[in-house]
DNA sequence: TTGAAAGGTGAACCATGTTTCAAGTTTGGA
DNA sequence: TCCAAACTTGAAACATGGTTCACCTTTCAA
């Protein structure tokens, strides 16, 4: 985990989010999570602790991970950490709905007007799986939300599973889909998704490596979407 | 969770599996975690802390589940427990390994002689989410695996990804299903059927109750995996 | 320039929970 | 009947790590 690349970018961005925007916005209400700072310096720190967060967590789990060792991580003392977040949980949290939100952004921002719909359903699945080879950690951080904050873990699925009942309702209502797809078939799509993304994504080609591209996979996936395993 | 529906039964057998049966069978090598008993006492008092923990993980997950309320709950003392399991972990071990072998011979048993491939698929699905419904324990220990015992973690997706994927080359080379399938669609079917299974079996219906059967879950899924969503 | 607010520090406090252990009690084969 | 092995017990030793706190430093607006 730790750098795929460069240095910056990766999770400064979903540091800035959380962290009250540097520009205008009126920060929007902002999360209730973090206690947004007043000062450049604080939002600084905020920033490191998040990153350092999101590997620690990435890479251990949440039991694992401890609120020392992501301070340190960050090179902050320990006590700073308090001045951000009521708890290691309340960081938690907000890792999760921060990424939970980013999944969702990256996937919609690769639909464009005039697709088909069967084209949606590719070009959603091409992006999240670019988006999870970005940052791994959102499965062991998705998954753990299941023990951790189980409010926010059904939360994602079921937003994420919503909008693909949409999408499927859509296909239906312009004739492109068969009758009938609704939120079970959401529900079966958003599971082979996300079992693509574990089996060839998070953990890679079985054997000697070689990288599937995320094209590739969301092009098979989407084939077996489309016409289903009978021969015709 | 606690009692469904009886007391005994349940997790009952899953205790036995574990703990040497009773009558003949020379012990099969058995698994390396729970230390054997000698006696008929011990045997009970080992089964007693096995269908504890798995009420207890299923309901609280890895670590908020404590060893001395385990042995609370099986009504033995918590020295007792280190007469059985070398750890905590070891415990989980053992459940896991168990569980994951016990959803595979339930589906398993679900399949007849004669079977076309679709009707197999469907029939192993069926199977699996009623194993789910007596059984929800089975998604949090599962679940949790991922951070606990990683390896069997991904052995048992693994394991259950490459039986599909034998079963679809077969109705491939049967004639029966198109040409091209493999591992990919593998996990995409095993994708659906997980989440289809924490959607209506572990989740249940959104609102007024109602329950979805088992079958009419497997059907459905059935008919997207066998023609897809287009209209033909 | 200045001082009040914001931010930083880390030792110490605590809560929790796993594991050990020395001393009984029960079991079951001889 | 007898006793060594198997099993039980629960208090206490330990380990870990989250959270607090009293005090110090930096920031920034006036």
């Amino acid at each position: 985990m730790r750098n795929s690349h460069a240095g910056e970018g990766k999770v400064a961005d979903r540091a800035r989010a959380i962290a009250a925007s540097d520009d205008a916005a009126p920060s929007k209400a902002a999360v209730p999570d973090p206690k947004i700072p007043r000062t450049e310096r604080g939002r600084r720190t905020l920033r490191k602790l998040l990153d350092a967060a999101a590997d620690e967590f990435g890479e251990k789990g949440f039991h694992d991970a401890s609120v020392s060792s992501i301070t340190r991580r960050a090179g902050v003392a320990l006590g700073s950490f308090y001045t951000y977040f009521d708890s290691k949980d309340a960081l938690f949290r907000a890792l999760v709905a921060d990424m939970s939100e980013n999944v969702s952004a990256s996937a919609r921002s690769a639909l464009h007007e005039g697709m088909s719909g069967l084209e949606i359903e590719r070009a959603a699945l091409a992006a999240f799986l670019r988006f999870a080879a970005e940052h791994k950690e959102i499965y062991r951080i998705i998954d753990e939300a299941e023990f951790v904050d189980p409010a926010s873990y059904r939360a994602h699925y079921e937003t994420i599973a919503a909008r693909i009942a949409d999408r499927l309702r859509a296909g239906s209502a312009s004739g492109e889909f068969r009758e009938g797809l609704g939120e079970l078939e959401a529900w079966a799509v958003m599971g082979m998704n996300v079992f693509a993304g574990l089996r060839y994504i998070v953990w890679g080609q079985g054997e000697g490596e070689g990288e599937v591209a995320p094209d590739e996979i969301a092009a098979g996936v989407n084939r077996l979407l489309a016409n289903g395993i009978l021969r015709r």
